[in-house]
DNA sequence: CCACTAAATGAATGACGTTCATTTAGAATG
DNA sequence: CATTCTAAATGAACGTCATTCATTTAGTGG
């Protein structure tokens, strides 16, 4: 459906072959890439509030309407976004042996890239695969760590999913205001929630968000690397 | 700055004190409340998509511009409708002794409440817990049974914050396409992957999204746990 | 030179959220 | 009872978007 869905597959990177039918007009101004990297561009600059259509072919010197030669929805250019954005998650950290550190350094670059991009997470967290390569890419490096750690062929993907799932709530955190849990003129209500907010504000020197996703991951990892063959 | 956040503190429910000033019109033919419920009752039947603010006014036989009398913009209602569900979140284990029990009965009805809003997510991820009284009912229940299960103090807030953070990203799981872990054409490139794919789909009988909630939360519950005084 | 085609154009469309000047109608005041 | 005050509702705007479509443009292979 997406314009990510109907390109062709194309194992070998963006410069495919030269398979045409007939003629062929000029070398086009516009193409996939071209978009994603304006659109990154833009994003980084103005915002997603910022992000219109209108202001991407701006950015591209062409007319909005001549976006959707290349790309059939404003959707689809989030998608091709997304999945580029995953190509800067650290997944390298698998190929060497230890696991725990693996999904830690992943998690973290995982966690770090979407918490500049969660508008971004709605899309990726229900996208299918086959219409995000690199993000594809990603999850056979990450299976690949996780079978040669000894884990069980028919739990991977559950917890990848589950970390994963983790990491999607844990980019909105890191994008809250830093006075979320100011309990206000309720705070004589609910005196075990603002004893330990205020608990929480007095002993912690780092964010908070990064105090809780260290405490999630963690726990992940030592209930699911009990998990692994001995 | 949101009519939530605008609204006078009301520490004994919807039927606040007469105290006005001056003379006043007729019943109000709107009013938050009515709104709130008005607005539910339209996203169930046209789900997200048709909940517009022109969609919301006709089913009070209103004019559009009459709801903003009462709330100052659409995320207003959201708020409203996400702090209205929060209700329908199950905290009453936590009355109980066991933690971890009360802990999953939480998560799961937490997930499911969710799972079927998942669009007010990026809503009530980063919303100030004094815009939304209901949501801070839910953490006073939820850090008490913390607290009385022997959780140190300035653990509880992060530890529920994790918790909350593998909930919303697991919430978007429950809405995912069937084939969403289908590789395609590129299945030949990853194998790793597309192997621990087929292994879940031969074993599982569960719905996905529900395997992959039940080893996270598990893991989370043996991780977290453990911090527990003996 | 011709025929074909992908790509770009520019105008138009239809939603949608939101604003605002104006009207309405009950309640308090004297 | 007449006056005055005020919250609430109205209806007509506005501006912003994403998206569509008939038309034009310009290389390329035959």
């Amino acid at each position: 459906m997406t314009a990510a869905t109907s390109a062709p597959a194309d194992p070998h990177g963006p410069a495919a072959g030269p398979r045409r039918r007939a003629g062929r007009p000029a070398a086009a101004v516009l193409d996939q890439n071209g978009i994603t990297v304006a659109a990154l561009q833009l994003i980084g600059k103005s915002g997603y509030d910022g992000f219109t259509m209108a202001a991407l072919a701006r950015t591209l010197n062409v007319a909005p309407s001549a976006l959707y030669n290349h790309v059939s929805s404003k959707r689809d250019v989030l998608v091709l976004v997304q999945d580029h954005l995953t190509s800067f998650v650290d997944v390298t950290a698998f190929a060497a042996g230890d696991w725990e550190q693996a999904v830690r350094d992943w998690a973290w670059s995982y966690r770090d890239v979407f918490s500049k991009h969660t508008p971004l997470i709605p899309v990726i967290a229900v996208l299918p695969v086959a219409d995000a390569p690199k993000t594809l890419a990603m999850y056979e490096a990450v299976s690949a760590g996780f079978s040669r750690a000894g884990f069980p062929q028919e739990r991977i993907v559950p917890a990848i999913v589950a970390i994963e799932s983790f990491i999607f709530g844990s980019a909105y955190d890191v994008t809250a205001p830093a006075d979320i849990f100011d309990s206000g003129t309720m705070a004589a209500s609910t005196p075990h929630f603002t004893a330990a907010v205020q608990r929480l504000a007095e002993e912690g020197h780092d964010k908070p968000a990064d105090v809780a996703f260290r405490l999630g991951l963690e726990a992940l990892l030592a209930g699911l690397g009990a998990l692994r063959a001995a």
